[in-house]
RNA sequence: CGGGGUGUAGCGUAGCCUGGUAGCGCGCCUGGUUUGGGACCAGGAUGUCGGGAGUUCAAAUCUCUCCACCCCGACCA
């Protein structure tokens, strides 16, 4: 492609409406133009882009087996009332009318088409197991789209979705996409990580999600260095130290800690460490009062929470509720003297001559043990985050904890869907059976954010190999002027086609800082610059987009050269 | 939705407090000089100052209202 007749719009400066150093990247290089929010038109550069990572996914996907289809992108709610999310997706989905005033959604995801297909078209278990998959345009109606691409609201996906006879048939297939999508993220040059993960509003049993390592990810993910543990900290346990609890070294205190709510706030006016604090959190849940003990300086987890039954639909006490129940306002809070329900995190019960709330305004008690002061909690759970140096689960190391986005997420959904939708067949024996299910999701627009924001610098993108939008570009000095340089530009560039180099030559009038910038910032990975000073003594000048410095080579070897880069990149 | 903020030319911004009819840089167009790291000179085009209403002789500026966008939280590929 010459750039003539292509279309480049670079900016100097990014638009004010961009934070993240991807989503500026990628409005400075011309990749995308925002049309409204959450909304964003791929321009011929970026779409480039887009196509090759899709171009590898379906590679791999068909390499592993499954086959591509392309269903609508809008579906009648009666799909969607028959398993009950019309109502449970909720404002995610974007509602629609036709002309008859008749429901339909602009799919968020696929679930009930691809079940429906299932339930009409496979009968018999000779036909399992199978998998489909589709690269679509899916629309989620996000309560705060952000960060470009990373988080829009009409995104390109890809969704497979499989059915089996058995688990142990979809055991298999998850196995096989797990290692797929392995491979996937791998050819693209992506750093990235498995982990287990919650399988939140999807349902379903055992899960995994991809993430790209990155320290703008939204997600954060524990994982322990010395085992192959790795799971989101919406999920990730710890293994309890095991600590007895000391003897009480002191009788318990009442303190005036005037105006010290939270506990860093508490400890620090106490001079006791963070850890020696009691965190109690008050909450309702089905018009019960609960306090939850955490360690001070934990985090409540409420993925964990929500996974105890009495507590699936808690909420915080709002302050209220909390003076009706304790007659004491937020922050002075204990569970020593109060009479609700108390749930500890594992953690607490390591506690010992610890300093918690009074129930009186400004006051706390110190030198609080479980046994003399308060019985020891008869109601825990795992309900903390896990922080960096916890024990991991497997015993096997300390957790460390990263951050990641979020790229893939494969699902076991088991017969939860099926089930509702009737997709059933007949076995062996003649007998009706529900069929197993898995889905299989990868965020195709948001790689590209996340690719760059793993890979740029102060000059802008660094596209890996295998995405970006061209592998070459050449660019000549002074190509309008000299006849030599134009003719063997040409000639260096016609070559590259021929050897089917994805090439660009930057063929416009412009001064040479000019084409090194907009190179550099559309993150180009090779470069070969034609000049009359090289040429003379038959030489270009080569330089990788990663490398310090450029070098000199022959330009008859150029191609053989680049060829040669391209396939040890 | 709750909290915070911003809307001025394609992009980045000044002006707003203290009303007098809009300025700068980049980009764009024309001509010239340049040409190995975002050139220089000369000339030029582009603004319903987010929309509406109000106050006023006069509103980018003050008031009200609506809208859009961004940032922090819940949501997620």
């Amino acid at each position: 492609m010459r750039v003539s007749q292509f279309f480049l719009s670079t900016l100097k400066e990014a638009p004010a409406e961009a934070e993240l150093i991807s989503h500026k990247l990628m409005l400075r290089a011309g990749l995308i133009k925002r049309l409204g929010s959450g909304l964003y038109t791929w321009m011929p550069l970026g779409l480039r882009v887009l196509r090759k990572i899709e171009h590898i996914i379906r590679e791999e996907m068909n390499r592993s087996g499954a086959l591509e289809l392309m269903m609508p992108a809008i579906q009648p709610a009666e799909l969607w009332q028959e398993t009950g999310r019309w109502e449970v997706f909720g404002p995610q989905m974007l509602k629609i009318q036709d002309r008859h005033q008749h429901d339909y959604c602009f799919g968020p995801t696929h679930e009930e088409v691809i079940a429906d297909i299932a339930r009409r078209e496979i009968k018999s278990y000779r036909q399992l197991p199978l998998n489909f998959y589709q690269i679509q345009t899916k629309f989620r109606d996000e309560i705060r789209p952000r960060f470009g691409v990373m988080r829009a609201r009409e995104f390109m996906m890809k969704d497979a979705y499989s059915f089996h006879v058995d688990l142990a048939s979809l055991e298999q297939t998850y196995q096989r996409m797990h290692d797929t999508y392995s491979r996937i993220f791998s050819r693209i040059g992506l750093n990235f990580r498995a982990v287990a993960a919650d399988t939140g509003a999807m349902g379903g049993s055992s899960s995994h999600e991809f993430h790209v390592l990155a320290e703008s990810g939204e997600d954060a993910i524990a994982f322990c260095p010395t085992s192959d543990y790795a799971a989101n900290i919406e999920l990730a346990t710890t293994m309890p130290r095991g600590n007895t609890r000391l003897e009480p070294s002191g009788a318990m205190q009442k303190i005036a800690t005037p105006d010290q709510k939270s506990c860093p706030e508490v400890a620090e006016f106490l001079g006791v460490p963070l850890e020696q604090t009691l965190k109690t959190l008050a909450v309702t849940a089905n018009d019960q009062f609960y306090l939850l003990l955490l360690r001070g300086d934990h985090q409540l987890n409420e993925t964990k929470v929500r996974k105890i039954p009495f507590l699936a639909n808690f909420e915080l006490a709002s302050a209220e509720q909390i003076i009706a129940e304790i007659a004491c306002p937020p922050g002075y809070l204990g569970p020593v003297t109060a009479k609700a329900k108390i749930v500890a995190d594992k953690a607490v019960l390591e506690m010992s001559n610890f300093v918690c709330g009074a129930n009186e305004a400004g006051y706390h008690l110190t030198q609080v043990n479980f046994g003399r002061n308060l019985p020891v909690p008869e109601l825990v759970f795992d309900i903390r985050n896990v922080v960096a140096g916890d024990l991991s689960p497997d015993g096997k190391g300390i957790l460390e904890i990263c951050r990641g986005i979020e790229v893939g997420h494969i699902f076991q959904l088991r017969t939860k869907y099926a089930e509702k939708m009737q997709a059933t067949y007949l076995d062996e024996s003649g007998q009706t059976k529900v069929m197993e299910m898995g889905c299989y999701g990868i965020g195709v627009s948001r790689i590209v954010a996340a690719a760059i924001e793993q890979n740029h610098d102060a000059q802008g993108i660094i596209f890996p190999l295998s995405i970006a939008p061209f592998q070459l570009s050449i660019i000549p000095i002074n190509y309008h002027k000299s006849d030599m340089i134009r003719s063997e530009a040409d000639k260096l560039y016609q070559a590259c086609l021929e050897t089917g180099i994805d090439v660009l030559l930057d063929d416009r009038e412009e001064r040479p800082g000019v084409m090194f910038a907009d190179q550099e910032l559309i993150g180009i990975p090779h470069r070969l610059v034609i000049g009359e000073r090289g040429l003379k003594e038959g030489l270009v000048e080569y330089r990788g987009r990663r490398d310090e410095a450029p070098r000199m080579l022959p330009l008859k070897e150029s191609i053989a050269f680049i060829t040669q880069q391209l396939a040890g990149y």
